[in-house]
DNA sequence: TCCTTGATAATGAATATTCATTATTTTACG
DNA sequence: CGTAAAATAATGAATATTCATTATCAAGGA
């Protein structure tokens, strides 16, 4: 089998797709932009996806999975003071690491690529980083509220952090990071 | 054959583009998508807009503005710790009043609608909101941190909570705004 | 030899845009 | 007033364009 270098074209096409979306809009992604990018012929994609949208939908699920498993590298650390910190200082080496890719998620989010069948697998990541904080909750690290704002709390301002930075084009300073943890902790801790 | 008046038809256009991209995506807006939902002719669409995607911006700039000028309502409120609280619950007004524009906001940032200059307006209401917060920093109302952050701390968590009620369909209980509300001043007040 | 990819062209369905015509409103002038 | 002319808005069928997809054939590597 060919199969080192069937995954390594799969992985330009995705990295090519990923690099449209974030420069145009995901609204402009061309199969001719895609393969002029990843220099690889128009009936390469139709090997490796059914149509356009299916390569779309492959690329978000994929790099959505990806970031979920980063998020929660440390889900098993006891403290939970711990490993909220974990959870943060993870997202910010996935957004360091590839910021292409986050940009594309946080692009995709807003593009309605997915059916309801697989937009309910891609919510039941929230629902995981949620079900994470009440464990917080429960052990009295984490002040109790309604339910979702605790996520909300932690998740919004770091993804918003992040975004602003990629766009900018400039890394996120450690110490930035840091300090908006320290901020949003005041707002999740239980006192 | 009955006429509106002019800009009762561009309205019409607006509200039918910010229909289809919410229920659809962007990317999937169509001149024919559209002028049905308006109950127009697909000329007409080119009597107010110079083609489909001067429309989308103009559209998006509209918004931008109205949204912003809805935030700053209160912006001559003397008492710092008020002014936040209006524009925090000034906000959910607008989302309350129009969720399907709000959602249009959303969706039409992630989208490379805008080229550099007119992007350049629209990124001038974020710092028009940092500026107000700078205020509260300098009569010591608010902890002074890195530039940019305090908003950050207040509006992320205010447009996700926003975001998720308006995609659920269910209006955002208002002791849930306050108590959020509550919240994120724990992480930009100053003790 | 078989599988994957590259290059190129052709197809056609989707859809954006045009424009001559019609409808309505506003203006000007008796 | 009343009404003709001018200005403006809207129409929708016709046209132009874009672009995903398919087809074909050649080449290269395991």
């Amino acid at each position: 089998m060919h199969r080192s270098s069937k995954d390594r074209t799969r992985q330009k096409l995705q990295d090519a797709v990923v690099a449209e979306a974030v420069e145009n809009g995901i609204a402009a992604v061309s199969i001719a932009g895609i393969v002029k990018r990843a220099k690889v012929s128009a009936g390469t994609v139709y090997v490796h996806f059914e149509n356009k949208d299916d390569m779309l939908r492959q690329v978000y699920l994929q790099l959505k999975a990806d970031f979920h498993g980063c998020l929660t590298r440390h889900r098993d650390e006891a403290d939970t003071a711990k490993m909220v910190r974990h959870l943060w200082f993870d997202m910010f080496d996935f957004v360091r690491d590839r910021p292409q890719d986050f940009l594309f998620l946080d692009y995709a989010h807003a593009a309605k690529l997915l059916p309801p069948r697989e937009q309910a697998i891609a919510d039941e990541y929230a629902e995981d980083i949620a079900a994470l904080l009440r464990r917080g909750v429960d052990d009295g690290t984490l002040a109790p509220m309604q339910d979702g704002l605790l996520s909300l709390l932690l998740v919004a301002p770091a993804m918003q952090l992040a975004r602003g930075a990629v766009l900018a084009g400039r890394p996120i300073p450690p110490e930035l990071i840091s300090q908006a943890f320290d901020r949003v902790w005041l707002s999740i801790a239980n006192p």
